[in-house]
DNA sequence: GGGCAGGCTTGACGTGGCTCAAGCATCGGC
DNA sequence: GCCGATGCTTGAGCCACGTCAAGCCTGCCC
């Protein structure tokens, strides 16, 4: 992971969050900006801690979470590279309320408030960006609310297998193949299962030969009937 | 409910969003206005449709909820009077992706999203405003994840009840009334419980005297020894 | 190549919370 | 003042999912 002559202007331009920005506003931003490199289960922020910056994973994926008074851990949202974490809690002047940890070698990107501020101030094309990327954030979460409440763990499982196919198309025979980007006791976390229930729901539908598993890769043998699948009676 | 001679711009200017504003900037915005009234059970809006606007729930409530394929329904959200919601939904450019009920006689406040738009376009304050809002919204959101996958049922009714008591006084003695603005039932889909769960719930709590029910009425005997609370082993 | 650590699986078992089906109270309408 | 609708409670039984405790791979390090 080299990082010594790393173009951070034309970085930046590639993000959504800063499409269509002029060469003197990316200076500027590139300006409020750092990159920092963490190791693997290093700590990017916990709970409590004033929030003074958003990030982006560059490299590597980051883990947040929230952690019960018992110890026990609950994955919110795995974020890998090129996607942003934390902006909603710049403005609303709190301290941190959930935990960030890198899950391997990472490279985050990390953009000051005040920078941010500044930009919004002088441009409002910014401030909508902004709050599209919140929406945005905010509309997972309500699905993810929907899921936990009114589908089953395997439901939820097959949702996540499937999260980025579109269905739309007839090529449901091809076979693609998911790989999971942090372990599979991380995955269920987010999925709200125990890593036993999860690794029972994947030999489930691999014995109802819908999928197969080898490792952390998960070959999809046939969308369609994947999503259509419901346990027998 | 007399809506003749409401005071529009007035009005606007007790919301936490539009305070500061000036009279000409208040004037602009009521003219992107409409107040409308809703009978019980009768929707605000529904998944699917397109949106064009934001809401504020002048008097009423109104209930946010999603509904599974077997037509199990999920609330997310009860917004009474003062609160906003579907703020978010205008950034992303989306369909609604819940659906809204007005659960009583309820008074609406509809802002458009072009005079939202426009006056972001003028004002970054405001603009700021609503990433504001936006992000509070997005952290209750985080809270409801956290409370549904580490808390049980019972902590979560324990935490619905204490959730506006600050705890932070000696004052535990002394005994609040909480009373729920909607049915048990809505209550209970909010916690994510079934309405016979819930009842159950409140039994025990009422054997252990920490609160008594009546009706929609909840007496709080003890808040610290109720924050406290844990099932005999 | 041996051994240990981390990640995953597997089995046996337990339980929180859901379902189904009655019963009961309250209230508004005629 | 009765009557149905609506909302809530109660009981009995069940199941999806969790817990606990071994066991088993697969690297990786010496």
């Amino acid at each position: 992971m080299d990082v010594g002559n790393f173009d951070l202007p034309r970085y930046l331009s590639v993000l959504p969050l800063f499409t269509d920005m002029s060469g003197a506003e990316l200076q500027r931003l590139a300006a409020g900006c750092q990159l920092r490199r963490f190791g693997r289960d290093e700590m990017v922020f916990r709970v409590g801690q004033p929030c003074q910056e958003f990030h982006v994973t560059v490299i590597g994926q980051v883990k947040l979470f929230a952690i019960s008074p018992s110890g026990q851990e609950k994955v919110i949202e795995l974020v890998g590279p090129g996607n942003s974490f934390a902006e909603a809690l710049m403005f609303t002047n709190r301290p941190y309320i959930i935990n960030a940890q890198a899950l391997t070698e990472t490279l985050l990107l990390t953009v000051s408030k005040a920078v941010v501020l500044t930009e919004i101030g002088q441009d409002p094309r910014f401030a909508l960006r902004m709050l599209a990327g919140i929406s945005r954030r905010l509309h997972g979460l309500v699905q993810d609310v929907e899921g936990y409440a009114l589908r089953s763990g395997l439901q939820r499982v097959i949702g996540y297998l499937l999260r980025d196919q579109d269905m739309a198309d007839g090529g449901r025979s091809e076979t693609i193949t998911v790989s999971l980007p942090v372990s599979k006791a991380t995955i269920a976390s987010r999925l709200s299962l125990t890593p036993e229930y999860f690794s029972r729901v994947l030999h489930e539908l691999e014995s109802a030969e819908l999928i197969e598993v080898d490792r952390r890769d998960i070959r999809i043998l046939d969308s369609k009937r994947l999503a259509a699948y419901q346990p027998r009676a």
